[in-house]
RNA sequence: GGAGAAAUGGCAGAGUGGUCGAAUGCGGCGGUCUUGAAAACCGUUGUCCGGGAGACUGGACCGGGGGUUCGAAUCCCUCUUUCUCCGCCA
């Protein structure tokens, strides 16, 4: 959610930048302007009638210990009438400040001077490309086959006890995503980032601020009698750590990182795309997280997917780093680099992180902020966050571009994590 | 799940209808003293919103929401959370 101050004073460039997202903001931003201007009438208003009445108050007190009934009696009517009008004042107060609220939630966050134009992922950047493309032995097959022959991932038994998009890891497979969320975990914490197991059931208010209600419930799940969801990625609970918190500029940067499993509803089934571990309803995700001071936020941007890539490196996958264009950014994002593995066998480039600045735009709704050294002043924080990594696709590309003949090769990083060095086919 | 108690500033803890944004202590910050530090002493120390170039000024906030009253931290209703006891339980 964007400020209003911001809206006062930079309206026409706004404007301007929104358009690179494919968004005309003119009448939003109109109707923002008008009901603040309305607010801040009706509030100066009701509180100068407040601040008579208080006075007032204080006359009846001192008159009532005089015994001045009277006088007292008459100041009572006076007050009567003014709190009326206060009320009045106050109705309209609030109209206005709902429909000022109800735009700015629909306003999306402005693109960096750095985001290009464009309407969809065809107009990605290319910033980076790392690795060779793996040329794979004519018998090569596609990860959801590799899985039933290895029998390390079950999607029958997971629609069994629960439903398509539910895999059952088990045997080596269990112990493969047991070691990549332990390496990614122990790189975080190398790269100073405090590791945080967070709840993954949240509340409305966590949902909220981090942006995904109002208006994005239907990708979460959510458990009705409680009103609780279950969280579609980390950086709900964590982000939501700085919900209404004012930190110090010395403890800023905050860093963390956090394995959490993540359940998203999602749409539903489009051809393809959708095979075997490419889109799942619950998938295990390490998620880092960052609260700086505004004026350092793209440098950590440019640290958090320097991080990502080198965990790509290490498993020796190879990847491409995409700049998103306006039109193909998120809704809260300011500038977001996608990273994606190339998956040899299904021949895809396989999105695994998305790495994000959200300057303010979270923490203004999170009232986020943090006091600046030898102030008193209190300003917003800047958020961002991003996967380090997210698992399923990963191990889409890992099982696909390292199966040789007979067998599937462990990246020798994750060796020490998984305690076996190959996969073999057949139950182990 | 049942019964009872409680929720006040960074922390501890007073305050049961008026001058209370709130005593006091601790902590924090600034100063005096000191070669330096400690101790002692003095001062200062919440957040949000509005108005103002600023000095400053108005309003709101004592767990959340609502109510009674001219006036609420204080009374009433409701929700949430915490603690104690009982039950159940990895």
């Amino acid at each position: 959610m964007l400020t209003t101050a911001i809206i006062r004073e930079k309206r026409d460039y706004i404007i301007e930048r929104l358009r690179i997202k494919g968004f005309d903001a003119t009448a939003l931003t109109g109707i923002i302007l008008n009901s603040d201007v309305e607010r801040r009438n009706l509030m100066t208003l009701s509180e100068s009638l407040q601040a008579e009445i208080n006075r007032t108050s204080k006359q009846i007190g001192a008159m009532m210990k005089e015994g001045n009934k009277a006088e007292a009696a008459e100041l009572k009517e006076a007050t009567r009438i003014k709190k009326e009008e206060i009320k009045r004042l106050e109705a309209s107060l609030s109209e206005a400040t709902a429909v000022m609220n109800e735009a700015l939630l629909k306003l999306p966050n402005i693109p960096d001077e750095t985001v290009p134009p464009g309407k969809g992922p065809d107009e990605n950047l290319l910033v980076r490309e790392w690795g060779e493309i793996p040329s794979l032995p004519d018998n090569a097959r596609p990860h959801w086959e590799l899985i039933k022959d290895y029998g390390i991932i079950d999607f029958d038994l997971g629609v069994k006890i629960t439903g398509a998009g539910f895999p059952l890891y088990r045997g080596k497979g269990a112990s493969l995503q047991r070691a990549l969320i332990s390496f990614f975990i122990a790189e975080g914490i190398k790269a100073g980032y405090e590791e945080v197991i967070p709840p993954v059931l949240v509340n409305e208010a966590s949902a909220f601020g981090t942006g995904q209600l109002p208006d994005k419930d239907g990708m979460m799940y959510g458990t009705k009698t409680d009103n609780l969801y279950l969280i579609p990625t980390a950086e709900v609970p964590l982000t939501n750590i700085y919900r209404d918190t004012i930190l110090n500029e010395g403890d800023l940067p905050v860093k963390l990182v956090s394995y959490t499993p993540c359940f998203r509803r999602e749409a539903g089934s489009w051809g393809s795309d959708v095979r075997g571990l490419n889109r799942l309803h619950q998938f295990d995700k390490v998620e880092i997280v960052q609260i700086t001071s505004p004026g350092l936020s793209y440098q950590a941007l440019e640290e958090m997917a320097g991080h990502t890539g080198r965990l790509i490196e290490k498993l020796g996958l190879p990847y491409r780093v995409m700049l998103l264009c306006g039109g193909d950014m998120s809704f809260t994002s300011a500038k977001t680099y996608d990273f994606e593995v190339y998956s040899a066998a299904q021949q895809k480039w396989l999105e695994v992180s998305s790495v994000s600045n959200f300057e303010s735009f979270q923490s203004n709704r999170l009232k986020c902020r943090y006091r600046k050294e030898g102030s008193r002043e209190t300003s917003l924080a800047h958020t961002l966050n991003g996967s380090a990594l997210a698992l399923p696709r990963i191990v889409a590309a890992l099982l696909e571009n390292n199966q040789r003949d007979g067998e599937i090769i462990i990246p020798e990083p994750l060796v020490p994590y998984t305690g076996f060095t190959t996969l073999k086919p057949g139950k182990e």
